[in-house]
DNA sequence: TACTAAATGATAATAGTTTATCATTATCAA
DNA sequence: TTGATAATGATAAACTATTATCATTTAGTA
């Protein structure tokens, strides 16, 4: 029986340029604005790209998809800690949130188990709101 | 010119089916749920005439949309007054959770305007509790 | 520098959900 | 009861998001 190795994963300019577009944005960005952000380092960067570059550093535990309902898929930095999401209405871009209840929980009948609980917020932004 | 009038809508056995079944659950209903429900009543209902009426039960506000990251649209009776819901994990099936907490826009920064917040918690619903 | 294979970019293909089409059925007013 | 047409059921098509394919480029090492 032949055991498959992982592949040795290289380092990329568009790989490069996607980590840093996480890095510098202190907010979940979706696939469409990764292909933005990192089409203005790499000329011509490929949406497969994107997909594939998002899917090795969903593996590699380096980034965490964030779920907004009726959204596309975002993804941010791993190992922020609980926080939540706020989406802004007006510009379509998702912001952190810090902080929580812990007496969400409470809301569940008492024979529920609440394993984890999401909380986003929607509104207008900073920017929109004035 | 030719105007375009609204056409009369008909009551059927149908859409009759569909309502009854989102009047007994006390919880939202995905398509396929609806489907299945309505099938019981209604020998050989079509996934379109469901998708046709959960579209026109919306347009009356007869029923508004649940969405729920990750998971297809549900449906439930307008008017029930603001609350969340609870998604288990195992059943699949979406409850509704009476209560809230005011204070969660306080979770936003000064400059947000914070129009309305979603919460969902997720576990395991008192059937598959146990 | 040359070589091996991983990564890329373009695009076809897939998957899941929702809508459109159309011949047939059924509602409901006259 | 009849007739006009809204609604249905089956299915094709559309849409969006994501994955697969494949020829070409490029990273990293020998």
């Amino acid at each position: 029986m032949k055991s498959k190795t992982t592949p040795v994963s290289r380092k990329t300019r568009q790989r490069e340029a996607l980590q840093a577009a996480l890095e510098r944005a202190d907010r979940p960005l979706s696939v469409g604005e990764l292909l933005d952000a990192g089409a203005k380092k790499i000329d011509g960067l490929g949406i497969a790209t994107v997909y594939r570059n998002v899917r090795s550093l969903l593996e590699d535990g380096w980034i965490v998809p964030v779920e907004i309902a009726g959204e596309p898929t975002r993804y941010e930095r791993a190992g922020k800690g609980h926080h939540h999401h706020f989406a802004c209405e007006r510009c379509d871009r998702v912001f952190d949130l810090s902080g929580c209840f812990d007496n969400l929980r409470k809301l569940a009948p008492p024979k529920f188990r609440v394993k984890e609980h999401a909380l986003t917020l929607y509104g207008l932004c900073a920017s929109c709101a004035r």
